[in-house]
DNA sequence: AACAAACCTGTCCGCTTGGTCAAGAAACTC
DNA sequence: GAGTTTCTTGACCAAGCGGACAGGTTTGTT
């Protein structure tokens, strides 16, 4: 069963909802056609519960690092860090949603416009909150949020572009290290973030 | 026959590849179906030439912005703002685009790895020009633009999380502008770029 | 051992899909 | 205005699709 879901999130990742058979995602789990329509009824269905186990997924990682008790330079720099590693170890995961949203987000729109509404506001506000103290500059927070979704999830949802551009054939872990760093530093020096060393001066 | 690739334009992008029909096509089009296969013959030749069209368009903003002879004050930013605006007005393009890349990039894989690499690889030079002209930091060049274009697209493919997120039903230009600006000073900032007044110091 | 409940799967089915085709309508050519 | 090419289209088709289902097998219970 979870086993089936791990074959189907590969499958969905690469031909998205649309694109990918019954056949393929029975093919990838090893399993006749008829066992997937036991156990999901339909491809949709599948395709949902795919989905949800990516979202419950998704925003531990900002939850855990974007919190008020943390400077920024550690903060920003943890969840960039974090979500980076979530590219490189779940690439298919992220893949799914980019092709879901893509589309229109015809299956998780409720969520998109609820759960993930609520907690970017109070994310937020934590970021708000960082700059009211004089930590880092008074950057747009929901701003600045997206696009460290966007360069971090780059390197998964794009990553057919990256290996092509650099000429590699897979990314390598240096590679990869040097991406991060990139990215943290957009981050941390693109919003103004004071050293760690720094106390508040505002 | 333009018309005809306007109108796919916008289906494939909703719909994707594989998602969109062929009856679809013709809808959007205004035409019955039989006439679509007479002017392009199969799908994948329509969805070809849609691509095809979109990738002319795609490195223009590039070798114009990103050249020796500017500062990269201006440079950096005039090329994100095109790529902004680009975002702005033909969101379906960058959305086929991506959608493209994500499923693997099989129709477009030899323009990736031949006439983007080598693009990149001078802008790349550009780039690396300015910081050893002690412009801006010396920052990778590459993952740079990898960044630059996965914060400027993501205006353009996954606008609908952007709406739902911001509780707005199309982004109004006073929200574009933040936005654009975001971008602008995560790149110049985050890269270290020095302001205009200053001369070289290395 | 008997029975029931849960699980598995080969085979079938209606429907949609991309694509074909023949025949007609328009537009050129001389 | 006859002939020829280009364009247009309704009707059709084989293939592949998601899904249904009946009958078999395994597992659990008493």
């Amino acid at each position: 069963m979870q086993h089936i879901l791990a074959a189907s999130e590969k499958v969905f990742a690469q031909h998205g909802f649309q694109g990918a058979t019954m056949t393929q995602l029975a093919a990838a789990a090893g399993l006749p056609k008829a066992n997937l329509h036991y156990y999901f009824g339909t491809k949709e269905r599948l395709y949902r519960t795919v989905l949800e186990g990516i979202l419950t997924l998704w925003l531990d990682d900002a939850t855990t690092w974007l919190v008020p008790e943390r400077h920024p330079a550690d903060g920003l720099a943890g969840y960039v860090r974090a979500k980076m590693a979530h590219s490189r170890l779940r690439p298919d995961a992220s893949r799914i949603f980019a092709g879901e949203l893509l589309h229109g987000a015809p299956h998780i729109m409720l969520y998109l416009g609820i759960e993930l509404r609520r907690t970017v506001t109070d994310l937020a506000r934590v970021i708000e909150g960082w700059s009211a103290r004089g930590l880092m500059d008074p950057i747009n927070p929901v701003h600045l949020l997206f696009n460290i979704w966007a360069m971090t999830q780059t390197y998964a949802d794009f990553d057919v572009q990256i290996r092509a551009v650099l000429g590699k054939v897979s990314i390598d872990d240096v590679e990869f290290a040097t991406a991060t760093e990139t990215v943290v530093a957009l981050v941390l020096k693109g919003s103004g973030v004071r050293a760690l060393e720094e106390r508040k001066s505002a």
